[in-house]
DNA sequence: GTCGCTAATGACCAAGCGTTCATTACGTGG
DNA sequence: CCACGTAATGAACGCTTGGTCATTAGCGAC
């Protein structure tokens, strides 16, 4: 396993390099998005990241320039709620429920939206970001919700998502971190009717 | 504005002592409640709610030991959602609504309900104090809501008020951060029910 | 092969943190 | 009025962090 020739246990084994930028850019970026979704922002260190993606700290910020610049490219723009839009508008908040909780599930607690739930509370800098990505990805709603207040019913619709991702995926406190995925989507899909079209 | 007798700039001017452990007790733990609601309980400094009390952070230490321990003593039980309780079961979306709202609008951004939503997302110890206090709150519900999902039911009620304290009061997002009291009490009385009774 | 470009390393730095503790000075009981 | 208990101070420490940079070594061009 040593690899090294006749080393001496307490000696110094100078890691081998391996010379490939993309992939280590690649590999950073990785393990950038799961120490982000697990720590938040402040928490993660570069070093640990560094170590996840198999390289030296400095090799992060020799790709990456700062922690912040790592974060704003590591966290993309959350995997769009956007597509479920065209259909019947009566049924929006059935699809919306589903398209939420599937994205969620599958995320294997690593989503956008969880790291920015878990950053934006304690950074400005994640708080601006969390709200440019929200404001996008509630705009087209925009079109699709009517009535004269269209804005306020999708904030809130918003905000119920962050209370759910907040206690089932965040805190993960019960009943609703073991809840099932079916039941969660029916309790949603009856709560964001009342908050749409309610 | 100087006071102190005859003082050059660059000299040292050992701040005067005062001798009121009760009074300096108190001044820290409303420093604290302060400070950790505006930053949460990573990016909140013992230096800084020291400076905040007028005290040195020699002394935090000494009157509360650690800073987890100040902590604790600081953010005090949620002030109680549940005596709003006892009354009609039919009205009672509408009673916690109006509860929740003028408990948020009073507390200037300071609430410990505030304190937990920005603490709990990056602190293992924090996630355990708030999961405590969210069940202390919850549990008188439990009597008051009827039917085999009411475990279900209150999480979800509490999961709204989450997502709406984040985004209203952490990270004061538009159009739920200005909107007026009255008006955001009628969206959550008109969601609560659905969440409760829907 | 060897030369040069640059990816990659790791030692280093300064700042900020929570925490410790020797020292100082306030105020009270004698 | 002095002496003592202790509230309060602030210097110091150890650690972690984000960030810098001189040095090293892989690899393609020639």
């Amino acid at each position: 396993m040593t690899g090294c020739t006749l080393s001496v246990v307490t000696e110094e084994t100078p890691r081998k390099r391996v010379r490939d930028p993309e992939a280590h850019r690649a590999a950073i970026l990785d393990a950038a998005r799961r120490a982000f979704a697990e720590h938040g922002y402040d928490r993660a260190t570069i070093r640990d990241i560094a170590a996840r993606a198999g390289v030296t700290h400095g090799l992060v910020m020799r790709h990456f320039g700062s922690k912040e610049q790592l974060f704003i490219a590591a966290v993309p723009g959350p995997r769009d709620l956007a597509d479920v839009l065209p259909g019947d508008p009566a049924t929006l908040p059935e699809r919306v429920a589903a398209a939420f909780v599937e994205r969620m599930e599958n995320a294997d607690h690593a989503d956008p939206f969880i790291t920015l739930v878990r950053s934006a509370p304690s950074r400005e800098k994640a708080a601006k970001l969390y709200d440019e990505m929200r404001r996008a990805s509630l705009d087209p709603y925009l079109a699709s919700v009517t009535g004269p207040d269209a804005e306020e019913r999708v904030d809130l619709l918003a905000a119920h998502l962050i209370g759910v991702t907040f206690s089932r995926y965040v805190v993960r406190s019960e009943p609703l971190a073991t809840m099932s995925p079916e039941r969660l989507t029916d309790h949603l899909a009856r709560t964001l009717r009342a908050i749409l079209l309610g």
